[in-house]
DNA sequence: TCTTGAATTAACAAAAATGTTAAACTGAAA
DNA sequence: TTTCAGTTTAACATTTTTGTTAATTCAAGA
């Protein structure tokens, strides 16, 4: 086997990723992908096919990431609300290393209902054990009187709405994701103090 | 002077909009948009010459009504926690009716740099003027002992992040803006009392 | 009713974007 | 060294999308 092989189709899998997280599907140019990759964009559906089954290697590619993002920390002995803490900073974290992932998901989910059961099937599996393990430590919780009650699914989207536009923001007004300067970071840190804050004290009895 | 004219223009304007909304500037075509007009698309560049002024149009006219969101009533003379609730609420219940403005935006500022800088030059005047009003009333509690000290681009975040959010997770789930089913108001009804009471609870000394 | 100018249409043109093909190349194994 | 399979390229083909034009319709005012 020759190695330029796995190479090329690599460095094309890599721009594509590149472009089609900017750009969204509709907006990303199979031959600018090719362009970015630095191959002849023949090469490109020699070995995708089409523009769609390239995209769809990114897309499912992204989402399983997305999916990881809420591997919450929940098989350790630590105080529930420390887990929840531990949660949103790692979820935090995720995203800053990430940050194009949220917006590119949600961008295709919206406009392409295809997309929209896709997501939904991968996720609802999922998350369906995450917020009933969520809700056995709530009940628990709330009984010795540690928190408020609170629906899982709620708890879920605070934390996701907070960390995800916080970094769509982020990219909006400081060109994040393609700049760094020191507002930035100092924006950043002051939301996910902000954001750990909030959950934490929307939890309080 | 005709009656068609200004008959169709807007015909073409509504069905843009409705395409636009949908599928973003790069999704939607020209042909999809004349033909949900109901009219020859060469009528859509007789009137609007080129799909991108078409899509300024109406994209210009979207960025307006989101700004309005946040026209706070806080020069009514209710309790500072009242007016917060009456804020939160009557944002949430505005993405409401124009459930697909808030995505349709970021997607275009996210993917697109000179509408990212036409929306901050937007944005800017106009939030700041709305945030220094709101760190006047928030010091002035602060000082009364009412809340804990909090910076207004966080609690306006806060706000913005958990509405708008609520409102894709339901175009998502329970594909919001076409369907309307029981599950989904009550999915709704949930999260706008969640949102209300995870600001107000943030807001705690 | 005749003229005028805007509105409309069909037919065409150009550009952009996706996809295909056949021939040339390459490197390893027979 | 020849052969063979996979890789790469240039050139071409097709489809989609945007934009244009010239001829036609239409409604209102002279």
């Amino acid at each position: 086997m020759e190695l330029k092989n796995a190479n090329t189709e690599q460095l094309i899998l890599d721009a594509a990723e590149k472009i089609f997280l900017d750009k969204g599907f509709s907006g990303a140019k199979t031959t600018d992908i090719a362009n970015a990759a630095g191959v002849n964009h023949a090469l490109l559906h020699y070995y995708f096919h089409t523009k769609e089954n390239l995209f769809n290697k990114v897309f499912e590619n992204k989402a399983d990431l997305l999916l990881m993002t809420f591997k919450t920390s929940f098989d350790t002995d630590l105080p529930f609300l420390e887990k929840i803490r531990i949660t949103i900073e790692s979820h935090f974290d995720f995203i800053g290393v990430n940050p194009k992932i949220p917006m590119f998901i949600l961008r295709e989910v919206v406009s392409n209902k295809e997309k929209r059961d896709f997501i939904i099937e991968k996720i609802f599996p999922r998350a369906y054990s995450v917020l009933e393990q969520l809700r056995k430590s709530i009940d628990e919780e709330v009984g010795k009187g540690t928190i408020s009650p609170v629906e899982p699914i709620d708890l879920m989207m605070n934390i996701a709405s907070l960390n995800v536009l916080s970094y769509v923001a982020a990219q909006v007004y400081f060109n994040f994701g393609n700049e760094n300067t020191d507002e930035l970071n100092k924006f950043l840190s002051q939301r996910k103090k902000n954001n750990v804050e909030v959950i934490l004290k929307s939890l309080k009895p």
